[in-house]
RNA sequence: GGAGGGGUUCCCGAGUGGUCAAAGGGAUCAGACUGUAAAUCUGACGGCUUAGCCUUCGAAGGUUCAAAUCCUUCCCCCUCCA
């Protein structure tokens, strides 16, 4: 490939803001140089909008230089305030340190930890832990002027917001973040943090405090860079669906709904996702550009789309069955499916209810489901032909669901709406309903 | 401290004694059209044992046959003056 790394970023609109963008270029072609991109925990697992950061860890990686994960250990336990509008709760010790590890472990196939420039991971608690408050301060905080921090929109919005404030603690979290990058500016002779554009301000206040500090003296030389914010054409924010964050953790967004997430993907986003989500080569993607142009409807991009965000999230397996279910649902009869392939769905993580061998009445079999909210919501789907059952639209709001007709005589496929389903499986060990009366 | 304005169903926002589960918009969901897209159109959008009933308009009391609307106290927010 004839592109540097920055013009290969460039032209995957993965460059949104640069300290200095010629020195930069020069320093990143001139060696292999060792870059950072920080990740705090502030849920059990990472969602798609981490992505950005973290596969452009790994495009630095693939052009020859040495990616750290950080994790946020330490200011996990502070909270950034940036782009809040109102101050966070604390979590718990125990809490932060649980999620970290969820986060390593998910974090650790999306990135190459052997080789020569292999990954490294760590945690900015390994050296704040110990730390103390005089030395912090002394070390740290003369560094930093609050007349010039104040002045921080992150802050300035806060403390000008009424019935708002903002806490010492978080007021210092930029501090921390700052230590982080000297640290590893020091350890590991890290000259370069990524992260997403709400960090700027975090990012360059890190390369000024390695500047100040002078750490390793010839690396005086540090950089900042930002991923943009991914933003969908129409407006609306990205990365939600329905149920919320799309979630790299598979208890929280199954293979499947991931899939078919990316499957869904507009049009007119679908070119700037697969540069941004994907490996795939700029050239393929004018090729798959020019195809969406012609024949939009065969959805080709969207396909390739879901296919390599899946595999790299979740593996090559799980692009399998998140495709064999979307077969099934969306392409053939469900009369089709054989009783393997309905169990196969549970496994491949349908949403599944299991049911005594006792009728059930639908409204509730969909309020059950998850497919309503209550009754009543459940009762106006039926009413507007909203609702099917394994593939035949239900008119009756009492339709009782008794086994009869399920397929095998053993599942019901609920489906409400085009793309929402869940199966109903009875368990003929359980006669009756757990006494709840 | 003084003077005003305000808190309405997920959000914005109308509503000043019955015709109010509460206009309008947004968000959301479903239907039609399609390509499991976008746009558009239609419908739904507190709960229930649904031609009826129950719970909601910052909180608690009160007036009334009847209150989101009137009165009392309390909580919170905003603007201006000091």
């Amino acid at each position: 490939m004839g592109r540097t790394l920055i013009q290969e970023l460039e032209g995957r609109g993965l460059v949104a803001q640069v300290s200095d963008k010629p020195r930069l270029s020069r320093h990143l072609e001139t060696g292999s140089r060792t870059l950072y991109c920080g990740f705090d925990p502030t849920a059990d697992s990472l969602h798609i909008g981490n992505l950005v950061p973290l596969l452009t860890l790994r495009r630095f990686q693939s052009f020859g230089h040495r990616p750290i994960l950080l994790l946020g250990g330490a200011t996990g336990l502070i909270g950034d305030p940036s782009g809040r509008a109102d101050e966070r709760g604390l979590n718990e010790n125990d809490v932060v340190a649980g999620w970290v590890e969820r986060i390593r472990s998910q974090v650790e196939g999306l990135i190459d930890f052997e080789g020569n420039n292999a990954a490294i991971m760590t945690n900015n608690l390994d050296w704040t832990q110990a730390l103390s408050v005089i030395d912090f301060l002394r070390d740290v905080g003369k560094h930093f002027s609050v007349n010039a921090m104040i002045q921080r929109d992150s802050v300035r919005t806060r403390i000008e917001r009424d019935g708002e404030g903002i806490s010492f603690t978080e007021f210092s979290y930029v501090l921390l973040q700052a230590m982080d990058y000297a640290e590893l500016a020091k350890r590991y002779d890290c000259t370069v943090q990524i992260g997403g554009s709400d960090q700027w301000g975090n990012i360059v206040s890190g390369m000024d405090l390695v500047r100040r500090k002078s750490v390793g003296q010839a690396s005086a030389e540090v950089f900042a860079m930002t991923v943009p914010l991914i933003t969908k054409a129409d407006g609306t924010k990205f990365g939600k669906t329905a149920s919320g964050a799309v979630w790299l953790d598979e208890a929280r967004t199954s293979p499947y709904s991931f899939y078919q997430f990316w499957l869904n993907t507009a049009d007119s986003d679908v070119i700037h996702f697969l540069k941004v989500f994907t490996f795939v080569s700029l050239e393929d993607i004018s090729d798959l550009a020019a195809s969406l142009a012609q024949s939009s409807e065969q959805r080709v991009s969207q396909r390739r789309l879901a296919e390599e965000v899946t595999r790299l999230v979740h593996g090559a397996g799980a692009v399998e069955s998140a495709r064999r279910i979307t077969d099934c649902l969306f392409q053939g009869e469900l009369t089709a499916l054989t009783e393997s392939d309905l169990d196969q769905l549970r496994q491949d993580g349908m949403g599944c209810t299991v049911l005594p061998d006792s009728a059930i009445g639908l409204l509730t079999a969909m309020v059950d489901a998850d497919l309503a909210p209550s009754r009543g919501a459940a009762r106006k789907l039926v009413q507007n032909n909203g609702v099917r059952v394994n593939g035949i639209v239900q008119i009756d709001q009492d339709r009782e669901l008794d086994w009869q007709d399920a397929l095998y005589g053993n599942y019901y496929l609920l489906r409400r709406g085009k793309k929402n389903w869940h199966l109903l499986v009875r368990d003929k060990d359980r006669a009756e309903l757990p006494e709840s009366a």
